[in-house]
DNA sequence: TATCCACAGGAAATCAGGGTGT
DNA sequence: ACACCCTGATTTCCTGTGGATA
């Protein structure tokens, strides 16, 4: 009764937990391993928490502050230090409570829903529903609700990652309207902060923003090894129990970071992956093997979970390129292949539509700026210009992905009958010579 | 040397699907 | 029911282009 019928092994879940919780325990604390974490201090920023603190003090006066951009890598602390000033700022002891609204403009991402977000942060009962009216109403409501609610203090307004607004279209007209917000208040002060990842972001600004946002600008530098290491050890002490840690652990994550520009968010994750490996080991300590394997499996998760997020036309795309490789693998594959295959593949699963070249092309794109595959635009002389498309990750990996994903599975053995036509045949033997 | 292929990739328009207030 | 709003995905239309070939 027992018996499985795969093999003579079964799981017991009870006895599963049982040695679970006899087993040894790594971390005390693992939130301090988050990004959402927010530290008691936080190691060699001391030059940009001044620097803001002074910029925002007067906030405890009721005075507007400058709006200000803070520019830096991924992972050097930006968003931290914003949080960090926000927690001080809160904790003096004054009349004024300086409002805090803090708004990803990657989730948040358009300017309805900017204005949306401020107007629901703010006003507990009455929501603005998620679409239906017209901007302008909204931002009038918002006036109103702001000199009401926010009556003698400051509202901060915190845009992060907020070159992914000015790269859509009316991104530069939201920006514009927030930072002419003063104007058009009597009751009380806003000021803009926006975080960016990107130094030359500030080219495609508007001038008119420019001006008032882009004058005064803090640079978070990125962490080397050594500064790693303190963030590190610093955040292991409370996450980890003592001593599980072996002593190589830490420099081994803070030098893998390192390399990646000094990334501490990246380096907190590895630490993390880590822990987590060793516990799944049901180990006693957490040694540098592990961190070696969470680097491993931190890239794949990564590259993984992207692709399981995509649209399912962009997966489409991807199962037309693996396709190709997997059963013609010295195939050159220009972007006409991939429209070939993806009109052929597309007719298997329901309720997906034909795809114009044009937006082919777009996701093509897509696919080559999130590292997945490579694309290089080549000249073939009579034969065109066109990209020359190549899998940027181990097919095995693409293989495995996509197998997870329920309408794609189906296909993928599916040989494109693209590859079985003379003419392609010749044609590619063609390209060959000309690469 | 002119030609011409097979696209690249920008800009604007369109469509469908979520909503609104009246 | 109606006129209208916002968004994201896609189409339509378009101009541009590197270099092998005739």
């Amino acid at each position: 009764m027992l018996k499985n019928d795969n093999n003579n092994y079964k799981f017991s879940i009870d006895k599963f937990y049982k040695n679970y919780l006899k087993g040894p325990r790594i971390f005390n604390n693992r939130d301090a391993l988050e990004p959402s974490y927010i530290p008691h201090e936080l190691p060699h920023r001391d030059v940009q928490i001044k620097d803001i603190a002074e910029k925002t003090a007067c906030a405890l006066f009721g005075n507007a502050p400058p709006s200000f951009l803070c520019y830096g890598q991924t992972g050097t602390g930006k968003t931290a230090t914003i949080r960090y000033i926000s927690q001080k700022l809160a904790q003096q002891n004054t009349e004024i409570k300086p409002w805090w609204i803090y708004i990803n403009c990657n989730v948040v991402s358009t300017p309805y829903r900017i204005l949306a977000h401020i107007y629901n942060t703010i006003s507990r009962e009455e929501k603005i529903p998620p679409t239906g009216l017209p901007k302008d109403i909204i931002f009038k409501k918002l006036l109103g609700l702001l000199d009401s609610k926010v009556r003698n203090s400051i509202c901060f307004l915190v845009l992060d990652e907020i070159d992914i607004l000015i790269e859509k279209k009316g991104g530069n007209e939201i920006l514009y309207d927030l930072t002419r917000l003063n104007e058009n208040l009597d009751q009380c002060k806003t000021s803009l902060i926006g975080i960016s990842n990107k130094l030359k972001f500030r080219k495609t600004l508007d001038p008119r923003i420019l001006s008032s946002l882009g004058e005064e600008h803090i640079v978070f530098p990125s962490y080397d090894a050594g500064e790693l290491r303190d963030i590190l050890n610093k955040r292991a002490k409370i996450a980890f129990r003592e001593i599980v840690l072996k002593e190589d652990v830490i420099p081994l994550c803070a030098a893998l970071a390192a390399k990646e520009h000094g990334d501490a968010r990246k380096a907190l994750q590895l630490l993390r992956k880590a822990g987590e490996l060793a516990e799944r080991a049901q180990s006693k300590s957490v040694n540098s093997k592990y961190v070696e394997r969470a680097h491993d499996d931190l890239e794949k998760d990564h590259i993984m979970e992207y692709i399981k997020g995509m649209p399912l036309q962009a997966q489409l795309v991807l199962t037309a390129v693996y396709l190709i490789s997997k059963y013609s693998p010295d195939h050159i594959i220009i972007s006409g292949d991939i429209y070939e295959v993806h009109s052929e593949i597309k007719g298997f699963i329901p309720g997906i539509r034909q795809l114009t070249k044009r937006r082919i092309s777009d996701y093509i794109s897509e696919l080559t700026l999130a590292g997945i595959i490579s694309a290089e635009v080549k000249s073939m002389g009579h034969y065109g210009r066109t990209k020359i498309i190549k899998l940027d990750i181990e097919i095995d990996i693409i293989e495995k992905v996509l197998s997870e994903i329920d309408k794609i599975q189906a296909i993928l053995n599916h040989k494109p009958t693209l590859l079985q036509t003379d003419k392609v045949k010749l044609k590619n033997n063609i390209f060959k010579k000309l690469i």
